[in-house]
DNA sequence: ACGGACTGAATGAATGATCATTCATTCAGC
DNA sequence: GCTGAATGAATGATCATTCATTCAGTCCGT
């Protein structure tokens, strides 16, 4: 027994990409509980006892899902270049860049934004989730700091930081996935800036 | 046994409190699944056809008590006098009372905080649930048009406003929860800062 | 080329648990 | 004895998970 449930590296790559996405689809429209591995299978196109080739268990497979959607996010995040372009290093362009990203990807991608709340708040996360959530997050630390360093953000703590730049977004989201409201640019560009009036010198 | 001389006619008013209380304690820790029926009945001190007597089914339950913790969070937030004290109205004082009462609330009540945030996410909520929560909304609204004739408060779209307001309170929650901080009274009084500037004309 | 083991991914009916919900029955107070 | 709150075993569904079996390739000896 030398194996190991964690990686299901041999078998299909793009199967894996299929299940994650089917249980992102139905998590997201029926919620955590009411999305039973026989309706993520179905939605894949596979067997049922498939999916259990690929991760261990539901709690596992939804864990997958959950850092698989943070990457993703971050990766769109950070596609942008911060203030690469050059001359005037104007801190306010920087920070509708970095925020505006960031909202965008929360407002457009309604299932994966839905997933992360979902899975934060139901307790379904494990330690080792949460710990790997955290080291994804300090490589932001680092440009962040960079940011204050160089007179671009006022200094405070990161969490108060992270709470004044995406707290507004998740209430968006949130007033939005109630039917609320709908987020407009004009929306945006107002909540944007009060959120500059916070975090700029 | 002696129980009060009143005699509550209809089912017990206690009770129905006493099962809201055990859900609130059971859906906090477990999740909103892994909170079954039988088990809330267990915690409340009664048997499960008993809940049954006062919810008729276990999602009308936690509708009901989505709204009863939200109520409690509206009335402890607006149990607070604004300003009513005396002389100088202190924008920024009376905001700190309205910001820093909103935040207590979610930092002390952990299992409600959570609860809400479980409801919102999983889409257990119903329409007429929604609705009811925006019609309790409706009425901080007025103080917020009052505030801003005032010239308390710079002027913005309600939603903008609450998203500024509310979010940053959500996400430092969120970061507790998660065990990535505490939340100290520094970091409030950081958070407030930058809340202010958003907020303040 | 050919067939016949061999491999391991894929399957999905079967299993065993766990739930939400019901209702025949009990019981306390009037 | 009557009323209706309270009970909790029983019911019927729904799940997560398993595993005996299928099947499409691959390899090798001839």
């Amino acid at each position: 027994m030398a194996e190991t449930a964690t990686a299901t590296a041999k078998p299909n790559l793009d199967k894996r990409e299929a299940i994650l996405a089917a249980a992102l689809r139905l998590i997201a429209r029926f919620g955590l509980h009411n999305a039973p591995m026989s309706a993520v299978a179905r939605e894949a196109g596979i067997a049922v006892g498939t999916v259990y080739l690929y991760f261990p268990s539901k709690e596992a497979m939804i864990n997958a899902l959950y850092l698989h959607v943070l990457e993703e996010r971050n990766s769109f995040w950070r596609r942008e270049p911060p203030a690469a372009t050059d001359s005037p290093p104007d801190a306010r362009a920087a920070l509708w860049e970095t925020w505006h990203t960031l909202a965008r990807w929360h407002l457009e991608h309604e299932e994966g934004s839905n997933l992360i709340a979902q899975c934060r708040a139901s307790g379904i996360l494990s330690d080792e989730t949460r710990a790997f959530e955290q080291s994804m997050d300090a490589r932001a630390l680092v440009l962040y700091e960079q940011a204050v360093a160089e007179g671009h953000l006022r200094s405070m703590p990161r969490y108060v930081l992270w709470a004044l730049l995406a707290g507004p977004v998740y209430a968006l989201v949130q007033m939005r996935d109630a039917g609320e409201t709908e987020i407009t640019e004009e929306i945006l560009r107002e909540t944007f800036d009060g959120v500059c009036r916070a975090l700029l010198p």
